[in-house]
Parts: structure tokens; sequence; C-alpha cells
DNA sequence: TTCGATGTTAACGC
DNA sequence: AGCGTTAACATCGA
């Protein structure tokens, strides 16, 4: 569930609590979450300094000074804790760096489907999902010229065009909700039937959206009460995720939820209708 | 005890 | 090729 904006906000607490930290040694308690061999991970990675931590769209660059980088992704319930030596593991436990100065960086992730790629620096993109993935959801990267040419070409259902990686980075089940009702876009809308007029508006949704939700630390919902390291306050600024059967702020209309390309898709049946084509 | 829900990606089939 | 569908990952709670 942590999308770009609940990723950003792990990247700026780790930069705060470890960029500059030295590894010490590294545990790996279970070997399926990396790309390579326990030990062949621990070796490359001690006595090495975290250099910083970049970002892009829901993957964590966590970069080493050895030039090798950690590609990080959370995927559901992945978290970053850093604790003092001598508290006891989480039961959920995965991956432990322990530092220098005595703290310890810890991986937890209730489902282990969160995944850790050590690869060269400037390599990452060999990893998969970083190979094909879309643009940046801001002003600079996110163009209507690139918006208009994608969304032009295909027949696909928007809220699970929205949901591709290789479409736009970093949206997730919740922020997809949020802008198509911000938008008044009905999530079964194909994408190429939407004007110029729409796009425009879509994309600034998308680009507004995501920077409200980094500026409140994200959206903390469900198990993530204490994940982050801080947690978030963009869940009070939800419109439609997680509101099924309650008014629209807008129009008060009943919000509806329905399953759409297996996901969960919260929507207003009155702000939010499917038109015809109003493409060109 | 079994099964569905959950998000993402790989694999599969048309 | 490009589309849509399904499985897999692992755990938890109904």
């Amino acid at each position: 569930m942590p999308e770009l904006p609940e990723v950003e906000t792990v990247r700026r607490g780790l930069t705060e609590l470890v960029a500059g930290s030295r590894i010490k040694t590294v545990d790996v308690l279970y070997p399926k979450m990396i790309n390579l061999s326990s030990s062949d991970f621990a070796h490359a990675l001690q006595n090495q300094t975290i250099d910083g931590i970049d970002r892009r769209g829901k993957y964590l660059f966590i970069r080493i000074g050895n030039g090798l980088t950690i590609v990080s992704h959370l995927r559901m319930e992945g978290k970053y804790d850093v604790e003092p030596e001598g508290v006891p593991l989480s039961k959920h436990t995965h991956i432990v760096f322990h530092l220098a100065d005595g703290r310890q960086l810890r991986y937890n992730d209730t489902r282990k489907f969160g995944r850790m790629n050590l690869v060269t620096t400037g390599q990452e993109m060999t990893v998969a999902g970083l190979k094909t993935i879309g643009p940046e959801p801001t002003e600079e990267t996110l163009t209507l010229d690139y918006m208009r040419r994608i969304f032009g070409k295909s027949r696909k259902l928007i809220k699970p065009f929205l949901l591709d990686q290789s479409n736009i980075a970093g949206l997730g089940n919740i922020y997809a909700d949020e802008v198509l009702w911000l938008s008044k876009i009905h999530p079964k809308q194909p994408v190429n039937t939407l004007s110029v007029t729409e796009l425009k508006e879509l994309r600034q949704n998308i680009i507004e959206e995501i920077k409200r939700a980094i500026a409140g630390h994200g959206t903390t919902v469900h198990s993530y009460s204490t994940a982050y390291g801080e947690a978030g306050s963009f869940q009070n600024n939800l419109n439609v995720y997680g509101r099924e059967g309650q008014p629209c702020l807008r129009c008060g209309t009943p919000i509806e939820k329905i399953k759409l390309a297996q996901r969960g898709t919260h929507f207003c049946p009155t702000c939010q209708v499917i038109h015809g084509d109003r493409h060109g």
C-alpha cells in the first residue's frame, strides 16, 4: 500500500536517520527477499557507508559508498525501523543492518512481499519494474504531450491504466481513486475517449494530489498506524477511498465500491459518469 | 480449517 | 505486439 507519497516519506525519514552512517554487518533472516546469496549480500555491504537515499516511483535507492545501490521496494507492508541494539526483533524482521554507532536499521514486512536488489549504481534499470517505469508525476516530467500520446493510443479502462507503473510512476489504489474523483472521471472510462480538457485537469490533479500527500507525510491506513517512522496524516484528506456508503463530499450521493481489475475501486456514481468519445 | 482480501509483477493465452 | 487474465508471493482474520 505504500504509494509514491509514503515511499517519499520513508526516504526522507531514512535520510535523516541513517544517511552518513556506516554499516558494520548485515543479517539476512529471509533470503528470498534479496537477489543475491545472503553471504554475497552481507559481504558486499559490510563496513560500507550509507551515502544517501534516492527514490524513483515507489522504489528506494539506498546509495552505498562502494558504488553499489540497494533497490528496495516495500510492496504492501514493507517498513524500515531504526532501533537501538537490544530491542527484540519483531516476528516480521527480515533484514538487519547493524550500524557502527550501535543502532540497527531493520526491514520489517508482515507479508514478505517486499524485495531488495543489490546492484551496481547506475544499473538500477536492470531491476524488474524499473525497466519500463513511466515518468514521475511532477509538473516537469509528466507533460501534457506525453499524456495525450499514451492516453490517445489505448482503449484500457482508466483505473487499471493509472495503476500501471509503466504509464505513470507512483500511483497506487488509493491515489488512483482520489484523482479520478477529483477529476470527475468514472474508473471504467476508456482512456482514449477523454478530451484534452479532461486530460489537462487529470494531469493537474495527479501532480497536485501527490504533492499534497507528500506534504501530509502520506496516508496511514489499517496496519500502517505506526508505519513509515512517523504516522502520516493524509488519510484525513481522502475524499473517496474507504468511504463506501458515505455521502460524496461534493453531491451527497453514497460512494460506491466495485471490483475493477481485481482491485477495490471507490467512486461517486453521480459525479463520475461514463461518457462517449470526446477525443480530439 | 479453509478461503478470501490485499498490491504488484511475472507468466500465460489469445 | 499488445491486450486481458491469472497465479504467485505470505499472512491474517472471518
